[in-house]
DNA sequence: ACTTAATTAATAATCATTCTCAATTAGGAA
DNA sequence: TTCCTAATTGAGAATGATTATTAATTAAGT
């Protein structure tokens, strides 16, 4: 999904295109690297300077709602905003935070297994493994 | 790990072995609702009414440290506790919060075959389906 | 251009969790 | 058993992340 995509639906289910809905979304669909709110307010405030971050979080919660992000929350720390909403792994490392998606084709064939068992239709998931990354791995 | 083997690696640690850690280990183990931290101070203020819930925070996240318990946190509200640390599948209800553990010979099986693949050596997993549960389905 | 409801910015409020620190206690040593 | 000391605890203050409030602004249909 890209950014006129995005805004095409804001338009089909009555919700006004503004320029910073516009700018959250594009600016978080560019990320790869689960950036949290505070993160995304920073590095659009330097374009558009009064961006608030109560809007950030408003338009993150609204990409989530509408299934174009998904939210990453930990026990820590702030959550981290993810565009891709297809089946993968969440590589998180416990030490530094950093989060990189692991996709693998078995990994969605797996998946898709899984959830026909399921008399349950599943309506999102989340798949994480926690390890040292190679940095912190050296350290 | 029963509550008796916990208090065993607590000595082995050089950790002290109080009642309050005896109590809140043994009643996390006990519960396969995912509680958050508030529950059970809750639940143990009734039999021991001077416990705080800065020692309930404090003792979950030791056990978490220690690899006995896992830590759920999400987008919103507070973090859900999981005594079982086996690979499993949270199937998670978006709308009453309510966690139940899915747990199925064959997914652990995947996973082993999956992480035998990754060149990293993962310290922990979680494995999330959002979905709706059978009484909010009927509402 | 006009109207109006939706959205925004700014900031106060809230919620969950961690921190601080004086008092208490576990558990090893005498 | 009693003593000693460092670890732990309880109480509440402090922090950090997020949401709520509200007056001003703006998108977009008429």
């Amino acid at each position: 999904m890209n950014d006129q995509q995005i805004m095409d639906l804001f338009h089909e289910k009555g919700l006004k295109i503004t320029t910073q809905r516009r700018l959250i979304s594009k600016y978080i669909l560019s990320r790869t690297d689960h950036p949290t709110a505070e993160q995304v307010y920073s590095a659009l405030e330097k374009e558009y300077p009064a961006i608030s971050l109560a809007t950030v979080y408003k338009t993150l919660n609204l990409l989530y709602k509408l299934g174009i992000i998904q939210e990453l929350g930990f026990g820590e720390g702030p959550v981290r905003y993810d565009p891709n909403t297809a089946v993968h792994i969440n590589m998180v490392c416990t030490k530094c935070g950093s989060i990189i998606d692991y996709r693998a084709k078995d990994v969605e064939t797996w998946w898709n297994e899984l959830i026909e068992k399921l008399d349950a239709q599943p309506v999102g998931q989340r798949i994480d493994i926690y390890y040292l990354c190679e940095k912190c791995k050296k350290k």
